[in-house]
DNA sequence: CCGCTAACAGTCATCATTGACTGTTAATCC
DNA sequence: GGATTAACAGTCAATGATGACTGTTAGCGG
């Protein structure tokens, strides 16, 4: 039965771990922090309970292996993703990094970190990581808009938007969510885009 | 032993039911959604279980309650602030009410919506009612701004930024927060603030 | 003042989850 | 090629949460 060929301890384990983890992963997207227990997990991997605790000794040990596991995807999501110029194209690429299966099991996390010391250390951690490099990557696209004086506070205030549109996105209709993306694109370009700021641009409002 | 004066069934009906929702919330505050559990509940409103569950049948039944308190909460507290005229002051009371632990417990059970449809449905219905009122009560505050047209679109932004930086707040120093504060002033003033537009206020930005 | 019902009090069976624990197989080292 | 150890497999006891269930008391209506 042991169709498979000869493999290595180091590879076994690799591939199991890997296999926990990304189970982990889509269980926090589908069922939330709270139905992650680490029976769904086994179940989803199809590994035993001794793989399981083999690897991560506790649930708390394999959320945070999740957690980094998580980061790790958001990196290399960023670095693949293809270079945009524009500032619409820059917006929608940011908003759609949000929208992504790993950015709702990290919210979970950052959720359940609240009441866990543990998990809120390994958020944190990596959080400041990936803050430093998207703005060295958003700083590496446009290098003209970097220079702006208000790019900081734009920065700052859209990505904490889209952190905060995300967050209600569940009782909210497709609409309201295009309004908010129309919202933040005119903002920038009434901020940043000095050509664009004479022109006033259509209203963007609505009930 | 029954010191207190005779009170008629439907006072100790309401003082109960209201005691044991605020214990609700107080966990939802100090423990957050998970550990808010119906044993935890009963400790803190010191009832019994047979009085827990005779007024909420279930623990769904007694989060949706919450949920109701909660907003008419904020509501109130709403009325309750003394009205502001300016941009800065305007900002600073919005966001205070996202610092309140009414806002914390309700952080809490928007986590837990995702994966419990009938918490969403509760929450989705009370939100509606609150941002209707936000929507009116700012139109009545500052009645200059919101003629401008930009200002649906400012609204809408600095409110989610609102929702999200509380969200990673969390992990985040005072300092940042800070900075955060003083870029919604800023970006408010610049889009709203006709008068204000012209003279480019300092730098808001800083590592 | 008496029967009735709402408002509790307290116990219990059931179930889910967790991590410990013991047993087994397969790779690696000498 | 035998010993050793990592990588699993599978079971179990303990814990905690939930809601059902039975018993008791106090207000209320007639």
């Amino acid at each position: 039965m042991t169709v498979a060929a000869r493999r290595t301890q180091a590879e076994r384990s690799a591939a199991t771990r890997a296999l926990i983890i990304r189970a982990t992963v889509d269980s926090l997207v589908e069922l939330g922090h709270a139905g992650t227990t680490t029976l769904e997990v086994q179940r989803r991997a199809g590994v035993s309970r001794g793989a399981l605790l083999h690897h991560f000794r506790s649930r708390a040990e394999l959320l945070v292996a999740a957690v980094d596991e998580l980061f790790a995807a958001q990196r290399e999501a960023f670095y693949a993703a293809p270079k945009r110029r524009g500032i619409d194209e820059g917006i929608d690429a940011l908003w759609r990094t949000f929208n992504s299966p790993l950015a709702v099991a990290a919210d979970e996390l950052w959720s359940a970190a609240r009441n866990d010391a543990e998990l809120r250390e390994a958020l944190a951690r990596q959080n400041r990581a990936l803050r430093d490099q998207v703005r060295d990557m958003a700083a590496e696209q446009w290098t003209d808009l970097v220079k702006h004086p208000n790019y900081e506070m734009v920065l700052l205030v859209v990505v904490d938007a889209m952190r905060g549109a995300a967050r209600a996105r569940v009782v909210r209709s497709d609409r309201a969510t295009a309004t908010r993306i129309a919202a933040w694109k005119r903002l920038t370009h009434l901020l940043l885009d000095d050509a664009t700021s004479k022109r006033d641009g259509s209203a963007v409002g609505g009930r």
